[in-house]
Formats: C-alpha cells, sequence, structure tokens
DNA sequence: TGCATAATTGCACAGCCTGCAAAATATCCT
DNA sequence: AGGATATTTTGCAGGCTGTGCAATTATGCA
C-alpha cells in the first residue's frame, strides 16, 4: 500500500474520530459538518469527499468489518453449522472494537445511534451490507447459489439480527459484558428457540 | 373519529400516492418535496407536517402495521411458539399489503426502497419500530419482562428478518409469490435450520 | 528535477428542513 | 346561527446538507 492510500485511512479515523467527539459533547442536532471538518483540518468540501453522508463518519463501519469477516467465515472448520461458523466468527474477531480496545468509545457511539432515528437508520443501512456479505460467505460454505437458496441470506440476517440484540441490549444496560449477550443470544438460537413445537424454547 | 382526523389520514394518504407515483415516473434523485405537495394540493410546508422527512412518505409505514399486529400476535393460541405466533399473524394479515389490494404497487415501492441506500436505511429504521412492538408482544406471550429476558427481542428482530429476506428475495424476482417466500423462510427457521450441530438444516 | 496522477479546496447553488407567526378552517357551546 | 376556541395550513426567512465543476496543491515516480 502507498502512502497516499495510508493517508486517506487516516484521514478516515481522524474525521470519525472528530465527528465523534464533538456529537458528544454537542449532541447530534449542534453538529455541523463545518465543525467536524474543522477539527479534523480539513476543509467541509473534502469531508464529503471521505463520507457521502454526515451521518456516515458516525455510524460503524459495518462495511469495512464485513470484507474483513468473510474470509474468515468461508474458512471456519466446514462440519459447522453455519450459523455456529458466523458466530464463531463475531465472537472471536470482534469487529466493532466493541469488546476491546475501544469499548468505551464504541458504548458511547451506540448509545448516540440508538437515540437517534436517523442515525439508526443509517446503521442499519450498514448492517445491510454487513449482512449481504455474510450471505455470500454461507453460501459459499453451503455451496450452493445466494440468489436461489433462501437460506443463505436467512442465516445471515439472523446472526446479524442477534448482533444488533446483543448491541442494542448492551447499550441500555453495560453492566453485563457484551461477550455475554452474544453468547446467550447465539445460545438460544442454536438452543432451538425458534423451533417449532416449542412454547418457551 | 372526528371529521378532523379522518380528513388527516387521506392526506397523509394522498400524500403518499402522488409521492411513490412521481418517485416511479421521476427517479428519486429528480423527486422534490415541491412537486410532492404540488401533487398532493398542499402546500410544502404542510408536506412537512405530515412527514419528518421526505423518505418517510416513500417506505412502508412499519409502525403503523406494528400498532395494527401487536394485538393480533398477543391473541394467538397460546400453545404456539413466539416465532409462530408472529408468523401467522403477518401471513394472515399481510401488513403491507404486499400480497392483495396492492401488489403490484407495493412491488415498485420495495423495487424503489431496494434501489436507494437512503430510502432502504429509513425503511430499516421503521422496521426497527415493527422490531420493538413485536417483542413487547411476545413478552406478553412468554409473560416475562423484555427487558431483562432476551428471547422476545431476538424472536422479534428474528421475525422480521425473515419478512425482509422473502421480500427482498421477491423485489428480486416476483415470479415466485411473496406468499411462499414467507412460508419457506419460516419453515426454515422452524424446521432448525440455526441448530447446533446441523451442518445444512 | 519535472511529469503524471490524485487529493484538496473554493464557489455556486439546489434542495431539505425548522421556527415562527399569520391566516384559514373545523369544532363546540349557547 | 353565531361567536369563542382549538387545530391545521401556509408563507417567509434562514441555516445546513450535499453536489458539480474547475482551480490549486500535494504526492509518487522516472
Amino acid at each position: 500500500m502507498g502512502l497516499r492510500e495510508r493517508k486517506k485511512m487516516q484521514t478516515r479515523r481522524t474525521i470519525r474520530g472528530a465527528a465523534l467527539d464533538l456529537a458528544i459533547e454537542l449532541g447530534l442536532e449542534n453538529l455541523t459538518v463545518e465543525a467536524i471538518a474543522d477539527a479534523a483540518n480539513i476543509s467541509p468540501r473534502t469531508f464529503f469527499n471521505y463520507f457521502a453522508h454526515k451521518e456516515d463518519a458516525l455510524v460503524t463501519d459495518a462495511a469495512a468489518a464485513a470484507v474483513a469477516l468473510r474470509p474468515h467465515i468461508v474458512a471456519r472448520p466446514p462440519h459447522e453449522s453455519p450459523l455456529h461458523a458466523v458466530r464463531a466468527v463475531i465472537t472471536e474477531y470482534d469487529p466493532f472494537s466493541l469488546v476491546n480496545a475501544d469499548r468505551k468509545r464504541a458504548l458511547a457511539r451506540q448509545k448516540l445511534v440508538q437515540e437517534n432515528p436517523r442515525l439508526l437508520a443509517r446503521q442499519l443501512g450498514a448492517y445491510a451490507i454487513l449482512e449481504a456479505e455474510f450471505a455470500q460467505a454461507v453460501a459459499e460454505r453451503l455451496d450452493v447459489d445466494p440468489e436461489a437458496d433462501l437460506r443463505p441470506a436467512l442465516v445471515a440476517s439472523v446472526a446479524a439480527a442477534a448482533m444488533r440484540v446483543a448491541v442494542t441490549r448492551w447499550t441500555a444496560d453495560d453492566s453485563v459484558q457484551l461477550t455475554e449477550l452474544l453468547v446467550a443470544c447465539f445460545d438460544e438460537l442454536e438452543g432451538g428457540l425458534l423451533v417449532a413445537g416449542t412454547d418457551t424454547g
């Protein structure tokens, strides 16, 4: 990778950092692109070279995570069920630094997102890209056509739903570890919560 | 209900109708609030009395559907599993006129939504409200606290995911009945697609 | 050093969305 | 019916987002 690309990635990170800081400090309603650009030492116009919408600088970068995770899903031991493979990768690679490094920051971001319908919508849009990528990976695992077979998309969307539920719960009450919430969610699903003929699971 | 409220609902429908027509005709990028207001015989300013964002006039009104469906979920026979109860209500009440009356129109709307990240994001945001409502209903069925127990939210989000997968597939290829896609999705889930120790389901 | 490529910036501008106050309209009560 | 009251619609002013375009600046490489 050339210096150019590295610098762009650095700028991108700087913008995201500044945006989150200011959003926490000022609240989303008082946050302007001008202020973000200022804090990141770029012109307002340049902000839009990096992000198509103001919100995109604030929500988790699911698209990047998806691309990074996809090969790992494919590479999981073949005897694992599709959901379990996705689960394993999510819990192992901590896609959004939700658990490790930036735990506090990630929590602040999620709280911000949950409180703002506009941000939430944008974040869910980003998750849709994640789902599509997961679906591709699952299709590869099952060796089926993801356009023809419903199962890859289904497994991918359910996995993403489990993630969302865990993160949402964690956002509302971070006294419990996110990891444990993730485990609980996936355990329920793999344990037959949805299976017919059960009245509670 | 007084004349006033009925008239507001009528206006709301008129705006939504005009918005969809124009979006199909012009494409989203050339659609302005001014044009919608014009077609609906209201002032541009009044448009924003009905919808906070331009996009909200175009996506499916999931919040309304959620409120309408919730009691029906609670009222399903108690021996049914939570997912099955939700499934039954979705397929029985056809929340978004996806199957019956406005099938053609609903399909056009969904295609529009799938093609536009901005619209899709907004639609997913609306689905989040639907999920929350479903979760409440499921919690009531299970007689648990939806803040404490993960299962209601999990079942609700998974059901919504199944709906989304079915609708998305239908949008890409409407030669198959949406009803059949819904059945297929829920059958997979209830049939143990996600259960541990299965390599394909 | 100098050339080619790519990123940054300024400028102009259309369109979204909001607050506010005035005008129009509906509802209610006598 | 008629007038007081509440609600809705509308116009206006204005800030902010987001985009196209062209000029400028920075980078990578021979």
